[in-house]
RNA sequence: GUCCCCGUCGUCUAGCCAGGUCCAGGACACCGGCCUUUCACGCCGGCAACGUGGGUUCAAAUCCCGCCGGGGACGCCA
């Protein structure tokens, strides 16, 4: 039995996006179960548009979601000798011919067919010509003109195509470079690939190459195509549906972890599952669970898992990957014990790293300042008293939790008010809002010093109102 | 236009292959409630779907056909 070996071909013409990011985390993924090898692969035949910068991005985003890779990444650019020698064995063969209909000619004839309508495919003028090669010539394969070719979906099942309905398609365009259908087979027949698992809008290509791996004389590899996923309303996945690039997600403070949790749901399930462990997905993932019909990315969705893994990652962890956020904030990072404590109460409450740092300005900042309506509506002069007979309390007691509320309620007792009377005036006075972490957790993570100073901040804001 | 794929709550989906246990289950969102010093978390409850028409059958979300709807391919892009 052979090893298992999936690849990810993304062409480096834009950013790894939501649709990319699943298709290598599919591939990923089968590979792993199977104890198999993944490859990266770069189609850049297109060299008007290919750029490094793409190539880098998506490197990193593959890293950053743990999609590492075993082999590659490989280039189409620098296999071009490889493809040369198996269009030069294809047209002595006989299996392929050369072309010298003019790109503008092709194009007339597109049009006409298409407002005809008829099936807009290369009409064969040059297929019995013989032509040798020649500059402004391309390449082309031979397709039986009857017949059917079926294709074996893994996930689909068998889909018939009629070689009517296939043209000549291009293999080598007029400049020798391949085009993406002949590199594809060239580049999975070489690097030995078992499945192609990709994007269910590659179905109908795959006949094509199908018959191009029987011109070549080899077996073609089994094929898996998954369902598309599409933007929130319906129609295919573009920047108008936020963030295009995987990055993006990055630098919103979105975790790997419930990017790769949220993608592997979408088109897969394992029963009622909903939350997957690196770990789980790999023992569990298999390509029979896979649905066929196309999902929809919701980011509402996509955000509730982030808050979920945001609370089941460890705090330490989560420690060093706030850093970058705090500082996007223009805030300075404190102590690690500090940030720790902080970061812990703010946990159950953020959806992102962003919110997270965000909702932890309070403890970062010297100066706080308040939110107008909270202070209009809490730091108001009856409420001086109150804080003036805190001042004197907080200067002794133990800053605990179970001291802190302790004393909050004796004194709210004492003095016939609710509690929520006294924490709310408090809540302001130390976070500038009235909506916080537990009042007594954050004064016991500022401590004494900043409670005491912020108390009388506010005093005096409210004797000068 | 031609060909191909798909069609269960608003969304992701379980169930469909092996028809009854499904007046359809889970999750997100939404709405109530509990907890409570605020907001979250957590817990409890609610709303909400088998696209449509026909057929097969004692029985259909599940099998068959038509229709409708959505998506994709048809490039010297990938």
């Amino acid at each position: 039995m052979n090893k298992i070996k999936t690849r990810f071909p993304p062409s480096p013409t834009g950013h790894l996006h939501l649709g990319g990011a699943r298709t290598a985390l599919f591939n990923w993924l089968f590979a792993r179960h199977h104890g198999g090898l993944f490859v990266l692969r770069f189609e850049d035949t297109d060299r008007e548009r290919s750029r490094q910068e793409y190539v880098d991005s998506i490197r990193e985003a593959l890293e950053w979601l743990g999609l590492y890779w075993d082999e590659g990444p490989y280039f189409q650019s620098q296999r071009l000798e490889i493809y040369r020698e198996y269009a030069r064995r294809l047209y002595e063969e006989g299996k392929a011919y050369y072309c010298e209909c003019s790109p503008d000619e092709l194009e007339r004839k597109r049009k006409e067919a298409l407002a005809a309508g008829r099936k807009p495919k290369y009409d064969g003028t040059c297929r019995e010509k013989d032509l040798p090669p020649g500059p402004g010539r391309v390449l082309r394969l031979k397709i039986p003109p009857v017949g059917t070719t079926v294709v074996e979906d893994l996930i689909r099942g068998a889909v018939a195509f009629d070689h009517q309905e296939l043209d000549d398609f291009i293999l080598v365009r007029s400049d020798g470079t391949p085009t993406y259908q002949f590199a594809v087979v060239v580049d999975d027949l070489t690097m030995g690939i078992t499945h192609v698992i990709r994007g269910d809008d590659h179905l109908s290509n795959t006949p094509k190459q199908i018959l191009l791996y029987k011109a070549l004389g080899a077996e073609p590899p089994k094929f898996a195509h998954v369902p598309m996923i599409l933007g929130p309303d319906g129609t295919r996945l573009s920047k108008r549906h936020g963030a295009l690039s995987i990055l993006a997600y990055r630098e919103e403070g979105y975790l790997p972890q419930a990017l790769r949790n949220y993608l592997v749901r979408l088109g897969w399930s394992y029963g009622d599952q909903e939350i997957f462990t690196l770990e789980e997905m790999i023992e569990k993932f298999d390509l029979s669970r896979v649905s066929k019909s196309a999902a929809r990315f919701d980011p509402e969705k996509f955000l509730a898992l982030n808050a979920h893994w945001l609370r089941a990652t460890p705090t330490e962890e989560l420690a060093e990957e706030i850093k970058p956020f705090i500082t996007k904030l223009g805030l300075p990072i404190p102590e690690k014990e500090y940030l720790l404590q902080a970061l812990e109460t703010v946990k159950p409450r953020a959806r992102t790293l962003l919110e997270a740092a965000e909702m932890m300005r309070f403890y970062l900042v010297e100066e706080i300042s308040y939110d107008p309506k909270a202070a209009q509506k809490f730091l108001t002069p009856e409420i001086v008293p109150v804080f003036e007979r805190l001042l004197q309390e907080l200067a002794k007691v133990e800053f605990e939790d179970e001291a802190l509320e302790k004393l909050f309620r004796g004194l709210a007792e004492e003095l016939g008010l609710k509690l929520k009377k006294i924490a709310q005036p408090v809540r302001v006075a130390l976070t500038g809002k009235t909506v916080s972490p537990g009042l007594f957790e954050i004064m016991r993570i500022l401590g004494r010093d900043r409670v005491l100073k912020r108390l009388k901040q506010a005093l005096n804001y409210i004797k000068e109102a």
